[in-house]
RNA sequence: CUGGGUGUGGCGCAGUUGGUAGCGCGCUUGACUGGGGGUCAAGAGGCCGGAAGUUCAAGUCUUCUCACUCAGACCA
């Protein structure tokens, strides 16, 4: 149809090109422009309305589970950072470093957080003395910035905003538990508020956070077959505990060592939803996270009543949905196209013919299917589409992941499945030795994602060594 | 950091053997339109990324720089 192939000319197609449907998309819908330092983007409202709905919904979420917001410091002193080894090791090739005040040079220099795990050790260590005081549950929402080489809108900046938890308990068990109810959050996040299936797995040892005794991750499988790590939650044991001798005494009267924890996740999480529901016409939102969830777009609006019809839907429903009127002058065909590019899950379509009939035109976002529905009882009308096409694109983000997950048992499996099929996941089971990991990645291209708690038997061999396997365990390219 | 690509109105591009900058979209004003990116009319907007050089003359040729971008390696 010429009008689908006009607005197709505006995104490229993902099959084309993805990387350039990707930048196509992120800039067309107005989510980010691009600032003049290099890997710093700014967030525009639309945007940044994504990332609020989704602080919204995780914070309400922390709460309840008895966490705290707190600020700390976007500063770092050298000395600071370089209490913990692994830590530092992890870090260093990465920060950014303030070394003058003014025109004076400093006394020491600050690095801009990474991460604020030490920030929080300090704190921790001067507050807690008793297993009263314990657990420690805290949480803050902030940017942190890392110095990376290659920059991509919300997948890779050098300045990010997350979100980074930071927990300390009196026991190891408790400690565990944090860490694996939080994965189990962002877990539950992901699947039902933003309809990506992932999958909730261990880093192997190699892979996991600087200075990390575990390091749990949710992996989410993208429409191009990469992997993207949504969300992490560590277990630090006492590490951290004893190079910044964070003790309280317990019950026996002893000192003792806490038990720590850290989680996070960013605004990596928008790049995830664009492109595990991200189309050739442009973004497909989850109604969850999307800033207009209902946009109302007025058909002949300049006959008598239309405008006026219109509004008093906006009223009536900005009660249950965050909805938009667009009375631009812009042609209907052109708004179609826009909230199509916007990913607007829903659209509504409201004209002269409809007033008589007391009944307005629903379009779905991802299907375009038209439905029209009486405004007596549109609210439930509405809710039964936005439940249904979210149970859609949450399933078809899972037949893409399922389409593109490949058991294999060799080496040579693994280069034929990938050449076969595109990129995916890559299940297959390994020695735990460092050595396999590495030589699987040189062999295949595909590199450990996680050690999925779910696990399979696909063999009794590793995948690369022959020698008995240990588990089973995700490969994939990453972003 | 390694390798490729690109820098010309806001965006996307054209610019011939060197001769003093053009197109599309967007923008402004107005009118008619309006159920898949409408039509017409009149406008506004550019030290051609930067520096040096060759030349009577450089968007175009030479050298050097800077920026962005894509693919790798590293990472949320």
């Amino acid at each position: 149809m010429a009008e689908q192939k006009k607005m197709v000319e505006a995104i490229t197609s993902m099959e084309v090109d993805f990387a350039q449907w990707y930048t196509d998309v992120v800039k067309k819908a107005d989510l980010v422009d691009y600032s003049s330092v290099k890997g710093c983007m700014i967030i525009r409202p639309y945007g940044y309305a994504i990332w609020e709905n989704i602080q919204k919904i995780l914070d309400t979420r922390f709460k309840e589970l008895g966490h705290e917001n707190v600020y700390m410091p976007m500063f770092i002193p050298e000395s600071l950072l370089q209490k913990e080894k692994d830590h530092v090791e992890g870090f260093a090739p990465e920060v950014a470093w303030v070394t003058h005040g003014g025109s004076e040079e400093l006394e020491e220099k600050l690095c801009v957080r990474p991460t604020s795990e030490t920030l929080f050790c300090e704190h921790y260590a001067k507050i807690i003395q008793s297993h009263r005081d314990l657990p420690k549950l805290y949480n803050q929402w902030c940017s942190v910035v890392r110095w990376e080489k290659t920059t991509r809108p919300f997948l890779r900046t050098r300045e990010f905003l997350w979100q980074e938890g930071h927990t300390v308990h009196a026991t190891a068990e408790e400690a565990i538990a944090e860490t694996e109810q939080m994965l189990n959050v962002y877990a539950d996040f992901c699947e039902k508020s933003l309809c990506m299936p992932v999958v909730r797995g261990k880093k192997t040892d190699s892979d996991k956070f600087a200075g990390a005794e575990a390091t749990y991750a949710i992996e989410a499988l993208m429409h191009d077959g990469k992997a993207l790590q949504a969300a992490t939650s560590h277990y630090f044991g006492d590490g951290f505990a004893r190079a910044f001798n964070m003790t309280y005494q317990n019950k026996e009267n002893k000192l003792t060592y806490v038990h720590q924890t850290s989680w996070g996740c960013t605004t990596r999480l928008i790049g995830a939803l664009i492109m595990s529901h991200g189309d050739d016409n442009g973004l497909v939102l989850p109604p969850d996270v999307a800033p207009i969830q209902v946009v109302i777009l007025p058909i002949a609006q300049h006959k008598p009543g239309v405008l006026d019809k219109a509004s008093e839907l906006r009223d009536r429903l900005s009660k249950s949905f965050r909805v938009k009127v667009d009375s631009s002058d812009n042609s209907p065909g052109w708004k179609f196209a826009e909230y199509e590019m916007k990913g607007v899950p829903v659209r509504l379509e409201i004209g002269p013919k409809d007033i008589e009939n007391n009944q307005c035109v629903l379009v779905r976002r991802d299907n375009r299917e038209k439905l029209f529905v009486s405004l007596d009882n549109l609210e439930e009308s509405l809710n039964a589409v936005l439940k249904d096409y979210a149970e859609g694109i949450y399933n078809k983000a899972l037949a893409n992941l399922e389409k593109r997950t490949f058991a294999c048992t060799t080496i040579d499996e693994i280069n034929a499945k990938l050449t076969e099929n595109g990129d995916g996941f890559v299940k297959a089971m390994w020695c735990g030795e460092e050595e396999c990991q590495d030589k699987v990645k040189e062999l295949t291209g595909v590199g450990s994602r996680c050690i999925p708690f779910n696990q399979e038997s696909l063999s009794d061999t590793c995948v690369c060594c022959g020698k008995p396997a240990k588990q089973m365990v995700y490969w994939g390219k990453a972003y």
